[in-house]
DNA sequence: ATTCATTTGTGAAAATTATCACGACTATTT
DNA sequence: AAATAGTCGTGATAATTTTCACAAATGAAT
């Protein structure tokens, strides 16, 4: 929309911030530097200020940061004032356990319907989430422009199609699935194998001393 | 363990690589080009050919590469030929959907031992692994080296301590807790939260044409 | 008032990662 | 045998990201 001058990496941190930033405002601390972000967020405190400073002076120096001013410039960057509908496609395993989770307490990110091809889930309700049926897509996605997929690799590809057709903007993708869209939808894959699988590879080949990822 | 001049960026993209010339392999193609895979993976093929590159020639000019070659090369790099096997901690909604995925068909890492706190989970079975409680972890841990973290967060500190004083030397960390370790202990984060937050806000502020992640 | 310990914000440098672009080589067709 | 289309490997360059290191500002202590 705006100020796509932030580095996509300080855009990724972001959320993480915010987290801890509401952690610290919920334990009545008032001021924070960032020496003590770093140790908690596990991220150079260089890193941090830089971050910080995209968004201008935010601090004061030999002081910190004010976590209430602070947190509260974080919640209208984030867009956390309105709340972000996301469906859920594919109720299995996976599915289900996301459903179940109230995806993040201080966050205004909420699912709201889930979609399955299975007739048996249409209708059902898990986690206060109403489930329907895949076919129902269109009648019921209206509005919402964020999905997660939790499909079986061989549907990812046919699932975004519709979901692209319905105007879905993003999608998270859990699939092994290495999906396509056009050009103007964001796609983040989150490839549980593959991390694990690099996780092991990192502990063979990489020096046990070395920096943290 | 050797050469670790291997940039991180692309020992994260072997296994996706491994996989999908798995994938090839098994659909009985014997060539590949970096075009190709690049289309598949939605990696630059200039990026793919340079990746490689850090292995040697693995390929010919004006050919492309040989699937079996490349993939028996990318098993004993990812170290396939001996089995990982893996702890998870934490037997409650996200961990149970684990414990029911076979974690890739193409892959030598297995979960094979569940742990929880809740006496009831203690001695059960899910999905062919074992669960016991977490009390048992002394006994039952014994050369395992990596664990995945699905505990609630409040829990994760903990937890995470005895991993290390067991001899765990990587931890896949669902959690949104950030958790310290002493140096030579590898974790990686995955926090769902966070990139389902991260995901909302680059849709919200990078222009819609922008190149994807 | 002055000193001192802190901490920001940032210019500059370093490190890492991605991409361009082309010479060298291969297989295939004519 | 020559021409053609295709493809790798890589030097060079560009882009991105991280880190260093310090002047300037702050608040607390004496
Ligand atoms: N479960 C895990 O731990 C795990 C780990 C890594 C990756 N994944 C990936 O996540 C995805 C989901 O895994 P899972 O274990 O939940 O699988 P699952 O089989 O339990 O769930 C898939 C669900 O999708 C539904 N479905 C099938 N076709 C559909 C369609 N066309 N439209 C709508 N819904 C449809 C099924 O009815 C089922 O409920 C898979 O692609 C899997 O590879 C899962
Ligand atoms: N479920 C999700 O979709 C989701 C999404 C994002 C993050 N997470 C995170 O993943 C973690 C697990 O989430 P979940 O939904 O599976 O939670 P859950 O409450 O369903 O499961 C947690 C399990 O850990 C067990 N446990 C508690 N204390 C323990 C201990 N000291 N030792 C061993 N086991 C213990 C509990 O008995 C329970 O079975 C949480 O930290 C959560 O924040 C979950």
């Amino acid at each position: 929309m705006e100020q796509s001058k932030i580095p996509q990496a300080t855009a990724k941190r972001l959320p993480l911030y915010y987290r801890f930033l509401n952690n610290l405002n919920q334990q009545g601390k008032n001021r924070v530097s960032s020496k003590e972000l770093s140790e908690a967020v596990k991220v150079d405190s260089a890193t941090i200020r830089r971050d910080f400073s995209y968004f201008g002076a935010l601090g004061k120096k030999g002081y910190g940061y004010n976590v209430e001013y602070l947190l509260g410039f974080f919640r209208s960057t984030l867009d956390q004032h309105e709340t972000t509908e996301v469906a859920l496609i594919g109720v299995g395993n996976l599915g289900t356990a996301f459903l179940n989770y109230s995806f993040l307490k201080n966050n205004n990110i909420r699912i709201t319907k889930g979609f399955d091809a299975n007739p048996e889930k249409a209708g059902t309700n898990i986690g206060g989430v109403p489930i329907y049926h895949i076919d129902e897509l269109h009648e019921k996605l209206e509005g919402i422009r964020v999905a997660i997929l939790t499909v079986p690799a061989t549907e990812a590809e046919s699932i975004t199609e519709k979901l692209v057709n319905e105007g879905i903007e993003g999608i998270l993708n859990f699939t092994p699935a290495r999906i396509s869209v056009p050009e103007h939808i964001r796609v983040h894959h989150i490839d549980l194998a593959v991390e694990l699988q690099s996780l092991v590879y990192f502990l063979k080949h990489y020096p046990l001393d070395s920096k943290k990822k």
